[in-house]
DNA sequence: GAGTGGTCTAGACCACTTG
DNA sequence: AAGTGGTCTAGACCACTCT
C-alpha cells in the first residue's frame, strides 16, 4: 500500500473516530509530514484523496477543515452489488432472467466498442437485499469476459469475483443516470406499479488499459436506492445532459 | 491559471481536435515536459485531472491512453441552470412560484449546518429551457445569502451569478440522486401526469471553508435531463445508498 | 533491457489568511 | 509578520509493460 494512501486512510479513520470532528481544523501540513515522518508531497497526496471524497475542504492559506465523516464506499463496493450488500449488512442474492449469447446489436457494438459481428453475453438479473427486490439488471459482456459467466455462478452471486478471478481489473467506470418509468416487465420483477419512478443508471466499465469490460443498465425501485456524487470546483467528475 | 491546469486544458483541446484520436497512447511524460518546458510533476499534475475526469486511463508501464474526448463541464456549469443552459445553446428561464423568509425547520438547520430559530430563505422557482419545463428548484438559503435574494433577480436569471457578485464563492458540493413520483404541484408545473417519474437532485453547496451556502431539492422531468458521472479506482466520488 | 508511469523526497517561491 | 496551503522543480528509486 502507498504510503500517502496509507495516510490518507488513518486521517479518514481518525475522522470517523472523533479525533477530528467535523468542522474542526486539521493540523498543518508540515505538522503531519513530521508525525508521519513522511515528506509534504506525501501528505498532499493524501489530501488530495480526501478532498475528493468530500472529506475536507481546502484553501490557500488557511488550515483544512473537515467537512464531513462520509466513509465513501470503495470503487468495488460501488461496482459489485454482493460486495456493497454485504458492507451493509444485507444478504444479496440474484435470479437469472436471461443469459444469451448472441452477436451484438449496433447499439451495444457502440457501447463495447466491438466489431460489427462479434459476440456479446447478455444477461437480465433480479438482484435482492434480504430476498427483497431492489434492482434489475441487464449486462451486455464482450465475448472474452462472457464466456466466464454461467447460470450458476450468476444466481448464486457474484460475477464480479468472478470475472476478477481471471485477472481482469476493472478501473474506471462511467454511469450516466436518469429516471424512467418501469416497463410490464420491470414493474412485475421488482413487485412495483406499472409505470412506476425507477432510477436508472447506465454504467460502463474499463480495465486499466480503457478497454471496456461490460456495459449494463441497471434499473433500481425508487425508495430503495440513492447515488451520493460529491465534486469540486478544482475536481469535476458529473455533469448534467439534456437527454433528448 | 497555473502550468498544470493551462497543459490539462491544452490535451484536452489536442483531444477534442483529434490530434489525439480516442483509444490512441500519449506521448510519455518526460516527452511532455520537453515540450511544454515544465517538470515532470506539472505534467503528472494535469495527468490528474484529466484522469478524474475520465479523458484519459493511465496504468504504470504503458503509456497512457486516452478514452473519450467527453468535455466535462466546469463546476459552474453544473451549478447554474443558467450558465448550463447559455452553454448548450437554450434559452434558460424561471419562474417564482414562492420566496419566502422564515425560521428554518429542523431539517433545514442540519442540512444548512444553522442553529435553531436561525432565519432562511426558501426559493421555489420554476427552471425552463427554451420556454419548455424542465426543472423545478426548492432551494433553502441561509440569512445572509438570502437577504440578496429578490424575486426581480429570481425571474430575471441567475442567482448564482448574484450570490458569487457579492465575493461567496461556490467550491464543493455533494450531490444525492434518485428518483421520486410527481406530486400534485410538481405535476402542474412540470405539465407531465400525475405520480410521472422525476429524476431529484438534492444538492448542498459549499464555500472553500466549508460553510453551507445552500440546500437544494431539484426535480428533473424524466426525458430532459440525465447526469453523467465518472469514477475510478484511484478516486471515487460516488457512492450507492440504501434510502430507506 | 529500455522505457514508462507510480511514489517519495527536499527545497524553493508565491498567494493568502490570521491557526 | 508568521504561518499555511498552492505550485513548481530536480532527482531518485521502484514496479511494471513492451518488444
Amino acid at each position: 500500500m502507498a504510503l500517502h494512501r496509507r495516510v490518507a486512510d488513518e486521517m479518514k479513520s481518525a475522522v470517523a473516530e472523533g479525533v477530528y470532528a467535523v468542522g474542526s481544523s486539521l493540523p498543518s501540513e508540515s505538522e503531519l509530514a513530521q508525525r508521519y515522518g513522511v515528506s509534504r508531497g506525501t501528505i498532499r497526496q493524501a489530501f488530495a484523496l480526501l478532498v475528493a471524497e468530500g472529506v475536507v475542504a481546502s484553501r490557500q492559506g488557511a488550515r483544512r477543515v473537515v467537512v464531513a465523516d462520509t466513509r465513501t464506499q470503495s470503487f468495488g463496493q460501488l461496482h459489485s452489488f454482493s460486495l456493497w450488500a454485504r458492507s451493509i449488512g444485507a444478504v444479496p442474492s440474484g435470479r437469472v432472467v436471461r443469459l444469451e449469447r448472441r452477436p451484438a446489436t449496433a447499439v451495444e457494438v457502440g457501447q463495447l466498442e466491438l466489431s460489427a459481428g462479434d459476440l456479446v453475453f447478455f444477461l437480465t438479473r433480479l438482484r435482492l437485499l434480504d430476498d427483497l427486490p431492489v434492482m434489475i439488471e441487464r449486462t451486455a459482456y464482450p465475448d472474452r469476459i462472457g464466456e466466464l459467466i454461467t447460470a450458476t455462478a450468476a444466481e448464486s452471486g457474484s460475477l464480479t469475483d468472478q470475472i476478477e478471478a481471471h485477472g481482469f481489473v476493472f478501473a474506471q467506470a462511467e454511469h450516466v443516470i436518469d429516471a424512467v418509468a418501469a416497463t410490464a416487465e420491470d414493474a412485475r420483477l421488482l413487485e412495483v406499479g406499472r409505470r412506476a419512478p425507477l432510477l436508472r443508471a447506465r454504467r460502463r466499465t474499463r480495465d486499466p488499459s480503457g478497454l471496456v469490460l461490460e456495459s449494463s443498465e441497471d434499473r433500481y425501485a425508487a425508495d430503495a436506492v440513492a447515488f451520493l456524487v460529491h465534486n469540486s470546483a478544482e475536481v469535476n467528475t458529473m455533469s448534467r445532459f439534456t437527454s433528448s
